[in-house]
DNA sequence: GTCTATATGTAGATAGAC
DNA sequence: GTCTATCTACATATAGAC
């Protein structure tokens, strides 16, 4: 990291606090980096851009965050912990509701933060939704991927195994990998889906949109643990 | 485009035949793109390495495809017609060997030529793969989409509405959409599927994956129209 | 058709005044 | 902490010799 980002975390104590408009800059800069990122990409959002988007100096963004890839990776960061405690609240808040769990139950607690938060309208958490469908779908973010967001997803997958010990752990793998790409295709294709559904009158709601991406999955998943 | 662009489509007399060198230039130029196009995106491959890759003068790629941009949809349109035509291709054999069709005849139509060329071990094709999992995420590549696979896309929902044809269109559409979309991770997250097995012994095979992929998204999508 | 050379713009990063 | 000015590298594109 560079020696002279301000930002460290805390419990170092070799930094006095940052003042209240060091903060805002890199606030803003943060939230104009997950909208930018998110439109055009790593590449095609530059740090000129994200500078102005933020009313921030260029040099604001080596300063507060160390370099445009230094960036990205914490915008990526910032909200993971949110969402994954989300998840795992949700799984614990089913546990705690239901004797015994079932794989719709489990799956709902993965997919519904990630919905829920997607759909409620804050245009930062839309931005960082289809923000983690770039890191999940691109090889060069993979390490990222698998700090930020495998480990919880391996909890909810072991989670499912433990419903059907008889069937193998890859079977689980490939079925939840196909439902977190279907999750993530609300962010990057509900143009396609209405382009495809146009000769229909009706529009989905996020809400209708979640609960049948939610039965999908079920049954899919259902169908390759007894296939 | 170019009006210097030797390319022109075939049945415009106005040029002679490019030459035999001519085209093997224009064609590893093609070859080359794809595969770094799919590799870094396309703000991350920059004509250079395009044209170093292609062992061809940067110069040549204005020169042959007009620019980056057209380059980039020249790849992507490339491949396009090949693909909806074994999709149509299977389609209709499906119809001529069966007396009804099934859901599941018509979704394997639609999504085995795509999985039978990404494991089939030609890297051109590989990358094509990862290529088209990039343009149908990525609002920005849009149009393309809507040109290049959003016809084929619709005749198969026309073809599954017509089985169940008391199920709301958008129903149908926002399934299939889940299913493309897990049929493209099989691009863009074989890695995270091995990752997240990797408790289990087995390395799931393409040939495995693709039946597993037809089996989850029929179940989803009979689950989407019977919900 | 190809190749060299270059035009023109923009990228990310930083030095040093304030 | 911020801001101006600038550095160096690299981007896409093209003009003109061959």
């Amino acid at each position: 990291m560079n020696p002279k980002s301000p930002s460290g975390s805390p419990g170092q104590p070799r930094h006095r606090a940052a003042s209240k408009r060091s903060l805002a800059t890199s606030l803003s800069i943060l939230d104009a980096a997950e909208r930018l990122f998110a439109e055009r990409g790593y590449d095609g959002a530059s740090v000129r851009d994200i500078a102005g988007a933020a009313g921030a100096q260029i040099a604001s963004i080596s300063f507060h965050h160390g370099g445009k890839e230094a960036l990205f990776e914490r915008v990526v960061e910032r909200r993971a912990a949110e969402l994954s405690q989300l998840r795992l609240d949700a799984l614990a808040a089913a546990k705690a509701h239901n004797d015994t769990l079932t794989l719709k139950t489990v799956l709902s607690a993965f997919l519904r933060p990630y919905l829920d938060k997607a759909g409620a309208g804050d245009p930062q958490w839309l931005a960082y939704a289809r923000l983690v469908a770039m890191v999940s779908a691109d090889i060069r973010w993979h390490e990222i991927s698998e700090r930020c967001f495998d480990p919880t997803a391996g909890i909810f997958i072991a989670e499912i195994a433990q419903l059907f010990p008889d069937t193998d752990k890859t079977t689980i793998a490939v079925a939840f990998v196909f439902s977190v790409s279907a999750m993530l295709s609300l962010s990057t294709s509900r143009w396609r889906i209405e382009a495809l559904a146009a000769a229909s009158d009706k529009q989905a709601s996020m809400q209708q949109l979640s609960d049948e991406l939610v039965r999908f999955c079920e049954a899919g998943m259902r169908a390759a643990i007894n296939g």
